[in-house]
DNA sequence: ATGAATTCTGGACTCAGTCAAGTATTTGAT
DNA sequence: ATCAAATACTTGACTGAGTCCAGAATTCAT
């Protein structure tokens, strides 16, 4: 049972080791999991590991490519096998959801700036920040942000106006 | 001496004090300046303030859209007072220098997720990374095949704040 | 001037992640 | 198969950014 990954780990330099073939599947069947969530995942299959181990294989696996990184705001960095291809996320911000959105443009994208400011740019990242169906439902017109240690929305009338544009 | 400031506090429905004028100067004249920076520079005009002032100030600010919070990898949230208008950020891999960049694709198509699953999208956020030319000169190129995220300030601190999981 | 509402302070606490040092595994060469 | 070097894993302490809480201090409408 060991080729695919097993393969893919020696290609990259990286020996093979019992938790690194768990997280990579880890990763790949819970795509946007965070660092915790693999280290319960990879626990309910190999029995134990360390939270350190997790870390630092995230990082190899990232660095040579094999799985992305991605870190957005107001949550724990989370993880995902697809790489290669220039895609992006869309988060709602009531329950972080997250989903890979293709880039309208194909390829390698999103690449260009206006002024580059001479930088020598390696990617472009891309987050739709939104509200998905269910917590549209579970609080409907309440702006970003969930409102701070009060009530489910209460006084604040504050409604700043439609989303900001694009 | 308090008249713009104070006043868009006063119409945001928000209390005027020293210590958030003091905020909101150190914002705008330090864009894209960290919540320990501002508290620094807070603390020079000011006296002194706690760093739990500067948190609540910025979040009661961000909500009322008078300041725009960004939170990249790698880094603690960063704030600016330019908001109203749709700019993205390009950051330097190495040093963390941070510009502000004009939409590049004006009506920007690549802004426009093909498929929203639904979501009520209110914002969508971009981010190049690339090295700035000092980074580029101080390390030249390493490793032209790996490349991608360099292992300078590999310092990424945990970051949560914005919306709670539920 | 007064008091209710809002804001500020200080300290404890949480979370995500890192550092360090010692132990265990993997792997290439014999 | 053996063995040592290179890599990887474990434990446990530690950090930085941010949050929670309760009491003290301000702000502001009357």
């Amino acid at each position: 049972m060991h080729s695919d990954i097993d393969k893919l780990l020696r290609e990259n330099g990286l020996q093979v080791t019992a938790q690194r073939l768990a997280i990579m599947r880890a990763v790949s069947s819970h795509p946007h999991a965070t660092a915790d969530e693999l280290i319960d995942d990879v626990r309910g299959v190999i029995g134990s590991i360390s939270r350190q181990a997790v870390y630092d294989t995230l990082s190899a696996l990232a660095e040579k490519n094999l799985v992305r990184r991605i870190q957005p705001a107001g949550s724990a960095a989370r993880y995902e096998d697809r790489v290669g291809d220039n895609h992006h996320h869309l988060i709602c911000r009531g329950c972080g959801m997250t989903f890979d959105i293709d880039c309208a443009l194909g390829e390698a994208p999103c690449l260009i700036a206006d002024d580059d400011h001479a930088f020598e740019i390696d990617e472009a990242e891309v987050i739709y920040w939104g509200r998905c169906p269910s917590c549209q439902k579970a609080a409907p017109d309440d702006g970003k942000k969930a409102a701070r240690s009060g009530p489910l929305q209460s006084s604040s009338k504050g409604k700043r106006a439609g989303p900001k544009q694009i």
